[in-house]
DNA sequence: TTGCGAATGTGAACGCAAGCACTAAATAAT
DNA sequence: ATTATTTAGTGCTTGCGTTCACATTCGCAA
């Protein structure tokens, strides 16, 4: 399996599996069996075997995985350890939200820079960040700063895509709800926040 | 095919779809096709056309798809027509953000409660509404709210969907970056606005 | 050193969804 | 009326991902 292409599915499972690793980690094991972190994770525990196994795990038999090295590959799959600073494009609620989001910081991600467009924002510090005019996204290129997030309201998300673009970024995460077209070189996960909670009713029980 | 079961995939579009349905028709259109749908959602036309048919779809060979029809079959599918109301637990900066998201009203769903734990949070009047302890979610019940958003710190998510659970809460959205468990009939969509960006370097061009 | 229990890694079967090509249907124009 | 054009609907093929079962490997204890 080891040479094979890595399915996207699996990569999309990646990032729960290094978030429940690091998690067991701080809670001091050292390692993990399969069963134990599909227990943990809620998922079954010949995926995980399966899913690992597609860039030649380190598991030993009898034992598990030693966590510390699992994640560090992991990492090194996604890419991790290599991309490390990320753009905001608008501080609004949802803006602000991510820039309180404690998240990021497990996966090595730091927020560098922070855009919008208001003038009453502009200059404001917020965690330690000082918010830069929108005009000013052209500076990313110098910063060396390849991945954004946008959350604008959806007018202004295509607009905004457009400049990131321009100014060399090559991943986008999308909060805004509409799909953005962009370059087939850079890459787009759009992301709805409300999209998920309608999908909710058709999964629940009538009575 | 209108009597298969509809493919989960599928149904993880239609909100999408819908989206991008009272999009054109706010913008005056009465009808689409499923070229036109395709190119503004970004996917494939057969996709679309695929898709629809699964519930027996009305469109009209020559012309494309009322959307005024369209939409209100796929609220029903999706019973939007039915689900109304969602209460909110945590009203930290994501559950700000999700109080503010303009999103939600597409899907025809109102916020009709929020929770907290915070004394100095609670009382509290925002958007039109007043926040209220935790220890009220058991009220869920009687005001027959059956689907909550999580927005709460990890370590108190468990406990809480626990809380919900009792109250009789069926479907939950949650966005705290951890697992939760819940009795079968209860049915739970995980968000970690985190993990989506974590995908995104796998996907970048290196250079 | 040998036997037992535990857990990994993977080939193969299966199932579901994507992708495609073609038919049918409706409109508009001649 | 007839023809050309547009577009929906759908059977079929292909491919991908999930699931399963089993051989393999390792640690530990006797």
């Amino acid at each position: 399996m080891r040479y094979h292409k890595i399915p996207d599915e699996t990569i999309r499972r990646l990032p729960v599996y290094l978030r429940g690793l690091m998690l067991l980690f701080e809670e001091g094991q050292k390692s993990v069996s399969s069963q134990n972190l599909a227990g943990f994770l809620g998922f079954n525990a010949w995926q995980i075997r399966k899913d690992f196994s597609y860039f030649g795990a380190f598991g030993t038999p009898g034992v598990g995985y030693n966590i510390e090295r699992l994640v560090k590959q992991v990492k090194k799959i996604l890419k991790l350890d290599v991309i490390k600073k990320a753009a905001l494009v608008g501080v609004g609620n949802l803006g602000l939200a991510v820039l309180a989001y404690p998240g990021f910081g497990i996966y090595d991600f730091n927020i560098a820079a922070a855009f919008d467009n208001d003038p009453k924002k502009v200059g404001r510090k917020i965690e330690n960040l000082t918010i830069e005019d929108a005009s000013k996204l052209r500076t990313l290129k110098r910063r060396r700063i390849s991945l954004a997030i946008i959350a604008v309201p959806r007018e202004a998300a295509q607009q905004t895509a457009d400049a990131l673009v321009k100014a060399g970024v090559r991943g986008i995460l999308n909060f805004s709800p509409c799909h953005i077209t962009v370059p087939k070189k850079v890459k787009v996960i759009t992301i709805d926040i409300a999209m998920d909670l309608a999908r909710l009713p058709y999964y629940m029980p009538t009575n």
